[in-house]
DNA sequence: TCCGAATTTAGAATAATTCTTGATCCAATT
DNA sequence: AATTGGATCAAGAATTATTCTAAATTCGGA
């Protein structure tokens, strides 16, 4: 599932305080959590809901909508967005950007060089506070460029 | 208007050759995109819309949505996207970025450091195609996290 | 157990954008 | 100069992701 080894790293649902967090970890927010951890593959919000639906089916979309808004809140996911496609959600808490596939749709992490954080080597205007970086790849995936090359032959 | 020398470059109107450009460069298009150069300031189509019709009663919304994509396409704007906020249209060619203040909502074009582009020292995988790159910084702009401050004394 | 705040639910509302359809423009040809 | 066909425009309807509203439910603490 891993890309490469230390790629990926997530916050383990067995290590919340939920003194600490300022809200409840309910049953409906674990679960939208726990659905993102478990295919990591940046769900939007209409794929979450149907994946949770599964397991519970009595959730509304709106709730889904309600706990992907907390949980981006908290920390817990990152919402990443692209073009104006319906946002997609990201458990990964390390310091990467997003690549997006604009043949098959797919999003996968990519990550810096050795070294090199994100926001590394940007100057922005003196007095400025950075709360966030984000950076957006558009391109063909590897697996749709040979797809590519081999329909044209 | 420039905040660092050299940090502005947009293409010329007078020097667009329509014949090679696969399109007509008609007065709506072209007033649209007069009208984003006039002011530089990541207007969303609505904004434009407004503007343009001081000067082309007749000009619809959805026209003005129609130039912006032809303008998008043919790479004389970029589409600049924050969160699900409306689109904003940016004319600088040079290799940038964008800042976003959650305090004022303005959006300013942003650059690295001396000698390094927007896509360096990003590891891609093997074999992938890249079209695009899009560097999004969120943030408080300088003059709001000034006031910020004297508010708080 | 009871209370109140937080949360969930369902459905209505919102808003940016896209789509549809008929009218208009314009360059090339007759 | 008139004709024609494809590109473009205009107006309004449609779409769709998301947010809002209001009522019901849940749950921790008094």
């Amino acid at each position: 599932m891993n890309p490469r080894k230390g790629t990926v790293e997530t916050i383990d649902p067995a290590s919340i305080d939920e003194g600490k967090l300022g809200f409840r970890m309910t049953k409906q927010r674990k679960m939208v959590y726990d659905v993102i951890l478990d295919e990591m593959d940046h769900p939007s919000a209409s794929e979450v809901f149907l994946r949770v639906k599964e397991r519970m089916p009595s959730i509304s979309l709106a709730t889904v909508y309600n706990c992907l808004e907390t949980l981006t809140q908290a920390g817990f996911v990152k919402q990443v967005n692209m073009d104006r496609a319906p946002s997609r959600y990201c458990p990964n808490q390390m310091d990467h950007g997003h690549f997006f596939c604009s043949e098959c749709g797919e999003v996968r992490d990519v990550f810096k060089r050795e070294g090199t954080a994100l926001g590394e080597s940007w100057s922005l205007p003196r007095g400025s506070r950075v709360e966030q970086f984000e950076m957006v790849i558009k391109g063909v995936c590897p697996e749709c460029a040979k797809k590519a090359k081999q329909n044209k032959k």
